[in-house]
DNA sequence: ATATTTAGAGTAAACGTTTACTCAATTAAA
DNA sequence: TTTAATTGAGTAAACGTTTACTCTAAATAT
């Protein structure tokens, strides 16, 4: 591959003057500058960035941390990230931690043996451990669907607990009376805990009777997940008529299982659905779920980190508003 | 962030030595050792991977360039490529051309700015123009899910003309006669033109009757394209009772769109999709469909790659085969 | 005992850029 | 005209590593 030593030499230059004009500069003539010009096209030169970036501390790269999620999810959030980080002219490294701890501080060592020059870190728990290591590095970091209540990290997310909150509501409101929830992996401090909170608090605010077996849930939150949650509830209790589930993911799985069980959705049961994945729109029945907007705020965390590696210190972190998107999931009983 | 020279410092011997026991390269004390990587520790210093990269020419990253595809399917491939990739110790940068030429070139000149050690090329034609970019800075490629007739590159795919004429003939076999074809775009030079052949050879070998018109298609390979091409070809063709889906996600909008028609799947109309994305399973019916081992050829691009940069030269290209997954969505015809 | 090998460690060049500094020549100001 | 400022361009140091080369002292061979 040609250098800008090639180029100098092809130009009748100092590498130096390659550089200015690489750089736009200032301090060369407009004859050297279709020199210059003419050399690189001819040698075909494309400017090292290794080298670039030992020298300017900059790797216009950004690393994305995240765990196992549904794929629909983590390309929509991607998506967004993507979109923003390479407007500015930086890539992206995504890496799966599946929610490993090992495996985590492994990726961290490589996003920064690779000086990546921020991190956007997802939808999991940010471990001390993390933390120190990402702080210690000086490397901006951004948590995105979660968030951190003791490290000073800023945040983009969704208030999970009000969302499930809602989305139980939204039944109760439709006269479900006898109303379950699949939840995921109920240790789950993002997308489990909060919203078997927001589930129960929504029940006890309207008085309805809950049980703790009116809640089940399984290892994680995809299809087989929600389908064996869903078996599992109907056997418990048979006269359930609406149902949370904490992803689309296990909506979806439990749609299927009811239609091999014979149960009739909407008609005999209702489901709401959380995420919003673009499928949800060709299901059948269409899911009502409640939707994050989290292309968006993937856009939002990636100008965030940006930010931070320009120079703007401490951002303000944003919790942004669910929506609960009607389809035909949900019968409404009177 | 601490730099060998810090630890060297530190530990009281040479930047040299500091090297020598970060790559075990021998030439040292069991004493010193112990030294460095107290130091190490203290500092908590990790190697800088850009200065490592300028000196070996190796960033231990390589590049994969994907046009707009069903998010599914993209993540499966990249988590099979993923995972080869992390084992060796390697990471990857996703670009999403869109399959616009621009950008692509635009991408392309990034990752060779990255001085990326690969790139994997996927799904879409490659065109002269961005071959001689990457043969020129002799960059190794490899072709996933597509493939050049008249280029030396290596490609890993599976026979899409052949898979289409398999999922036809299985129409046939279950007693079809009046089959239509929902194809993506039809000028696509790899999901479009060869799906579309396989299609017409099975009918035309099975001596069935055939009409353009039976064809159809529309923008891309989106579910609202599957609804759209369905929609039409029952307008045109009442009669028909077999569909051959250029896709999964167009089976699926589909089978959507057929239920609001309420045209019951598969008593009325049998469908076959083509991909196999995990979703298959818990659609309504479950989805037969053709399986591409989108994972394991992933895995496979990945290790051709990462054994052309370790200088095996030339690889021979693979051709995996498909499968027909049947689940419940043809009906058999007697 | 001397000569030779070996182990442990340091010095400095190289990788491909950017940039502070220098300098000559031209232009503008006095 | 002399002086000062400006323009165009080169030299060399720096970024953080790796590695070829060198050197000393200890160990082994003769």
């Amino acid at each position: 591959m040609a250098t800008i030593k090639d180029v100098a030499r092809a130009a009748n230059v100092s590498i130096a003057t390659v550089s200015r004009v690489l750089n736009n500069k200032s301090g060369f003539s407009e004859d050297t500058r279709k020199a210059v010009e003419e050399a690189i096209e001819e040698l075909g030169y494309v400017p090292n960035g290794v080298a670039r970036g030992l020298i300017s501390k900059r790797t216009n790269t950004i690393g994305l941390l995240v765990p196992a999620l549904s794929s629909m999810l983590v390309s929509e959030m991607v998506s967004g990230i993507e979109r923003i980080v390479h407007e500015q002219g930086s890539s992206l490294i995504v890496c799966h931690t599946e929610s490993n701890g090992k495996k985590t501080m492994q990726y961290l060592q490589l996003l920064l043996a690779k000086q990546v020059d921020g991190i956007i870190f997802t939808s999991g728990v940010l471990l001390q451990e993390y933390y120190q290591m990402i702080e210690r590095s000086g490397i901006p970091l951004v948590l995105l669907s979660t968030e951190s209540l003791h490290l000073p990290v800023p945040s983009v997310k969704v208030n999970d607990r009000l969302a499930s909150f809602h989305a139980t509501e939204y039944m109760i409101q439709h006269g479900h009376k006898k109303i379950g929830m699949i939840s995921g992996n109920r240790n789950d401090m993002i997308a489990g805990v909060p919203r078997v909170e927001g589930f129960r608090m929504a029940l006890s605010s309207h008085q309805i009777h809950f049980e703790e077996s009116m809640i089940a849930s399984h290892r994680g939150f995809s299809y087989i997940d929600g389908a064996t949650a869903f078996r599992k509830l109907m056997t418990d209790h048979p006269d359930i008529t609406a149902i949370v589930a904490a992803s689309d993911d296990m909506a979806l799985g439990m749609i299927s299982e009811a239609f091999k069980m014979g149960i009739k959705i909407p008609e005999q049961v209702s489901v709401i659905g959380y995420d919003n994945i673009p499928i949800c729109n060709v299901s059948i029945p269409p899911l009502t779920t409640i939707s994050q907007p989290v292309a968006k705020m993937g856009e939002v965390a990636a100008k965030m980190v940006l930010d931070m590696i320009h120079g703007d210190e401490k951002q303000e972190s944003v919790v942004f508003p669910h929506e609960i998107i009607e389809r035909q999931s949900v019968k409404k009983m009177n």
